[in-house]
DNA sequence: CGAGTATTGGATAGTTCAGTACAAAATTAG
DNA sequence: CTAATTTTGTACTGAACTATCCAATACTCG
């Protein structure tokens, strides 16, 4: 009965999510946004209503599209804890090579990022960031608990503290990678990690 | 011969890096650093040249400020290697709350914040973030050195990986605060850290 | 094909941005 | 007290910003 939109939404929301992650949100103007999409502005603000409702929904997807793999790692019964929790490192450390811009630099990860530009003045953000911690240490703790099971994890500490550890040195691992650590240096820092869980 | 400041520069400086510390660079307008400092535009633009001029001179003191006790703590001879690393923890995880703004939230590192916001398309900022880096990793081999000999750092790990580590986890303390976590859990974090310098 | 509807491009609005211009005020040296 | 010099408040500039408006376009359904 109408005229379709000749985009592909879904298309126009990764561009997105890749502009505000390789910038992050306030250096992204609407414009960048256009340019990024290749969608002109009523398009748009017809399909996201905003800039913010556009970062916002950003955001979700790349937790979504972050997410899964990871849970698929931690809750993988063909290996023992320890390994889902390396596996988990090497995925990370992968991600940042997945994802460097054309200078080899790299990007980070967009929740990290949002964590320290965004959460603390923007409460949607925060919520957001805060929903996928949780979850992050939930799956952390069928991996740790699985390991203790298994005997691969043999640390006396809380599970709670090594999960807050092992979250604590992905955002080490984003934080350094944005700094300019190389791929060998993000692998030995995952290495020393992990042997806090063999003590 | 001429009219003297009525302002203390150290003090609007101090001033200014605390706006961008808690709001980092983007969201922080010059107006904002009016309001911080207390002065007039002509009196910032008359002595700090330009906003990112303002920066680099308000992240150059951040670092002096930040790396001067950190620097005492990793080289003091009073202590293990192992307690000076975790002599500079406690410091971090203090540092957290002594900068803490008016609602109890965390607003990391500068140094941090500008490796995720601003490091990749500043190279002035990068630099110094850079020359930061290579200084606390260096400060980080003679603490790990000595635990080496002192006999309470016992891992067979390479200390450039080592060094790289708690650089590492620095970051992720830093980030997890900055994500809400709370001084029992910044603890325990540093203590499961440390747990891998003795494994 | 024609009526109805959503999309689209381009112009525009209104704000805010970093930075400047300039004159009045303030201070010291002589 | 005056001349010289710097600071400082205010007004301003031009650009960039987010967002809106609207007419032209393109499409579907009957």
């Amino acid at each position: 009965m109408a005229r379709p939109r000749t985009f592909d939404e879904e298309r126009a929301l990764d561009a997105a999510m890749r502009a505000f992650w390789t910038n992050g949100y306030e250096a992204t103007s609407t414009q960048d946004l256009c340019d990024a999409t290749g969608l002109g502005r009523s398009s748009i603000y017809n399909t996201f209503t905003s800039k913010h409702d556009l970062f916002r929904r950003a955001l979700t997807r790349y937790i979504e599209l972050m997410s899964a793999p990871q849970a698929e790692i931690l809750e993988d019964p063909g290996r023992s804890g320890m390994e889902r929790i390396r596996a988990l490192f090497t995925r990370i450390v992968d991600s940042e090579y997945e994802y460097r811009e054309a200078d080899g630099s790299s990007i980070g990860c967009l929740t990290v990022n949002t964590v320290v530009e965004l959460a603390r003045r923007d409460p949607e953000a925060a919520a957001l960031v805060e929903h996928d911690l949780r979850v992050r240490l939930d799956l952390l703790h069928v991996a740790l608990d699985a390991g203790r099971r298994d005997g691969t994890i043999t640390t006396g500490r809380d599970p709670d503290a090594l999960a807050r550890f092992i979250n604590a040195t992905i955002g080490g691992l984003r934080v350094s990678a944005q700094a300019g650590a190389d791929r060998a240096i993000l692998e030995s820092i995952a290495d020393t990690a992990l042997d806090a869980l063999r003590p």
